[in-house]
DNA sequence: CGCGGAGGTGTAATAGTATTACATAACGAT
DNA sequence: ATCGTTATGTAATACTATTACACCTCCGCG
């Protein structure tokens, strides 16, 4: 039961929804609805093996890794090999439906497929948390600061490791109930 | 001999040295100087096999696998179990010497220890080539997203792929003598 | 209808990357 | 000199990813 997060207020203003309370079933539906339009535009072949494993993806907000994805494709039926996994992936990854993570050697579900295509990965060290954060001005600095050393800039990959609220919130309360900052 | 690019004249401003001709056997006593210094001031210890592995990452502008690191300490005589490289490269990179490029699942030395902490790094597709990018307004972009979404960020990483200057002149040449940007 | 190509799915085998566990040796401070 | 700590070394293994190839299905076309 993801949606079941009973923390009774939302204390910072523009989180993810990964940080925050949602109606995951509605989150969960809206992106793959989202990506079967743009599937369906883009004339994309989204067969059943990818869109299970862009559900599978779904689930949480987390990044699977290519096992966890293809444990669970073969307990459903599909093929118990690596590639079975790791091209329905890389289909999502290349087509802007997922995101390959690189610090977790793990893959997350676009939460805003179409829109950004280079966003932050905020990682949660305490709760593995994955968020998708966009953050125009830095990909635009990233470029511009690319240009000026005459580089060619194709792909970019933003991820930051460190502590979502809700593991700020229980690591304060654990040393001494001081909603300052610690240490 | 990595210095001896023979191309006449640098087309670029500030071109991160990776990407320019320069003395490599300057560029390399620099950074080795400069990590003994920090060294000797934190305290850390310096031993050959991690003096020896950070030489060895100095020696060419790109990143190199563990694998590759470690065939090199077994051939002069150090061990030859992954373990070795490893831990010898972890602790460069906890303190700051060396840099892993998750992308790459590689390691580089670190061309400005003590300065910037969380620089982007280009990676050219065509010659591999790896620079290190100063982008404090990206880093401060990021980090100011991140607060804002209640995150505590600890470690921030910008990796990008594309073409570096070098490969860019060679494909246009290639491709038909006019210098702009060819597709 | 039968054929042929393209792309997708499946398996087997293997390559590449990284970690755990444990023994030994070097160092640094009493 | 001795003890605790840190570093080095090995063996074994876990985890991540790719290559190679067989089959099959879908589609377009003669």
């Amino acid at each position: 039961m993801p949606s079941s997060v009973p923390s009774p207020s939302a204390p910072h203003s523009r989180q993810p929804a990964a940080f925050a309370e949602h109606d995951h079933h509605d989150c969960k539906g809206a992106a793959l609805a989202q990506a079967e339009r743009m599937a369906r535009e883009a004339g994309l072949r989204l067969t059943p093996v990818r869109r299970r494993v862009l559900e599978i993806l779904l689930e949480e907000h987390r990044a699977l890794g290519a096992y966890e994805v293809l444990e669970r494709l073969a307990a459903e039926g599909f093929g118990r090999q690596p590639p079975v996994a790791y091209r329905a992936l890389d289909f999502l990854v290349e087509n802007g439906l997922a995101h390959r993570i690189r610090r977790l050697n793990a893959f997350a579900a676009c939460m805003r497929p179409g829109c950004d295509r280079a966003p932050v990965f905020l990682i949660c060290a305490g709760c593995g948390a994955l968020a998708e954060l966009p953050a125009p001005s830095a990909a635009a600095a990233v470029r511009a600061a690319a240009g000026e050393a005459g580089f060619a800039l194709e792909r970019l990959n933003m991820e930051a490791l460190g502590t979502c609220p809700a593991c700020r919130a229980g690591a304060a309360e654990r040393a001494g109930d001081k909603p300052g900052e610690p240490a």
